[in-house]
RNA sequence: GGCCCGUUCGUCUAGGGGUUAGGACGCCAGGUUUUCAUCCUGGUAACAGGGGUUCGAAUCCCCUACGGGCUA
């Protein structure tokens, strides 16, 4: 029917992914909404405000809207694949006293698969989201770059993706600043949604209190692990904490003590139930240990090829050397110290504004 | 049991007759952020207690409570 094809949107009910659904539209696709249901939200408290990507508020705005746009709309259950997957590994990793990153997860392993298996039985080529980046191709080989907008940038998350994910996923945002997409929305006649926030939650923890989802996740929890010790840097008890898995690499707030100068957690050690304290020079590494790396940009590189690598989504990145082990995992060479590199989070490797590649970060070094 | 010091926001402290009693750390609230954090801005909050002296006391004096040195 469509000169371009059919195109499979994930609608959150938010400007950014309406107005995907709406570029598209414009641009020849035809377009098909879906909405994932990542998390059951009925007995996960309130919520007052604009939660997560996915709130059952999200799951009725995004209908409302797709049916507004007349495009056709499907709910697509995935709680059962998103709970055993993302939110098993996310309690698994805090309890090993690592910090997760659930919605690279997400993006890496189920919500790109469950979108191209609703793609191929709706006879869609295409599947597209809302995200800020764009897709590059060199020679054979796809990869995400950079969005225009650098505030706004999400390739950071996006660094898990097959090859077969990108050559079927268009990403409309891409070349289009935030304001320019808010002013898109709103030429379209949505005024309310152009004026819609951010949402920064975990979607499965919608109070934005992930230590109390941990534990009622795990039976006794908190008894465990209250009262542990805080060392310092020294190895000397200072204090006592509230239990290993509710801290994190580079952690300075939350830490319920003075002491003569702001302190940082620099080290967590699970088996002891301790936590390590230190001062902001003391979070400073000079290389780490990625694993599960997945490569997109290029296969091989010389050794003293300068990347960028981003220790989290918003670090604004240092120059590193990558090397490439045995057992497939990166050793990164910091040019210049970095801080704050905590086991769990993604490491994502940029050459310019492509990405070269990801993985996550096993030790710091 | 005689002679000397110290006691200030929750914490560590600055200030030595007229100060909005300052800062740091904590805590709280906003901002930034599709993770957790960081970061930025702002806010809350104190002169151990009782007497004096002074126009005026956190500041000077005198007692009453908790902390350091020579003597028996």
């Amino acid at each position: 029917m469509s000169k371009k094809g059919r195109v499979l949107v994930a609608m959150s009910g938010g400007i950014d992914s309406t107005v995907t659904a709406l570029m598209l539209h414009e641009q020849g696709y035809e377009v098909v909404g879906i909405t994932m249901k990542t998390w059951d939200y009925a007995n996960s408290g309130s919520s007052k405000k604009e939660t997560g990507c996915c709130s059952l508020d999200s799951i009725n705005d995004a209908r409302a809207m797709a049916v507004k746009l007349g495009f056709h709309h499907f709910i697509f259950d995935i709680r059962e694949e998103f709970g055993d997957y993302v939110i098993d590994d996310f309690v698994s990793e805090y309890m090993a006293g690592r910090t997760p990153n659930p919605c690279v997860l997400c993006n890496t392993h189920i919500k790109w698969s469950a979108l191209l298996k609703r793609a191929d039985i709706m006879d869609c080529e295409f599947i597209a989201t809302g995200h800020y980046a764009q897709i590059n191709q060199l020679q054979d080989r796809f990869f995400i770059s950079k969005a225009k907008d650098q505030k706004k940038d999400q390739s950071y998350v996006l660094w898990g993706l097959s090859q077969e994910c990108m050559t079927r996923s268009i990403f409309p945002l891409g070349p289009y600043t935030k304001p320019e997409v808010r002013q898109m929305a709103y030429d379209a006649g949505f005024v309310d949604l152009s004026k819609k926030g951010e949402s920064y939650e975990i979607c499965f923890v919608p109070d934005n209190d992930y230590r109390s989802f941990l534990k009622n996740k795990v039976d006794g929890l908190e008894e465990k692990v209250d009262g542990g010790e805080f060392l310092n840097t020294e190895g000397n008890v200072i204090g006592h904490h509230k239990g290993y898995p509710f801290y994190t690499i580079g952690q300075r707030r939350g830490l319920g003590r003075a002491f003569q100068e702001p302190m940082y957690v620099t080290e967590i050690i699970p088996e002891t139930n301790q936590v390590v304290l230190g001062r902001k020079k003391d979070l400073l590494r000079n290389g780490m240990v990625v694993g599960k790396v997945n490569l997109m940009k290029y296969q091989d590189w010389s050794d003293d090829k300068e990347f960028i690598t981003k220790v989290r989504y918003q670090d604004s990145g240092a120059l590193s050397h990558l090397k490439k082990r045995e057992d497939q995992d990166l050793e990164v060479e910091f040019l210049a110290h970095v801080s704050g590199v905590a086991p769990g989070q993604s490491a994502v490797f940029y050459d310019g504004d492509d990405v070269v590649g990801g993985g996550i970060i096993k030790s710091s070094l």
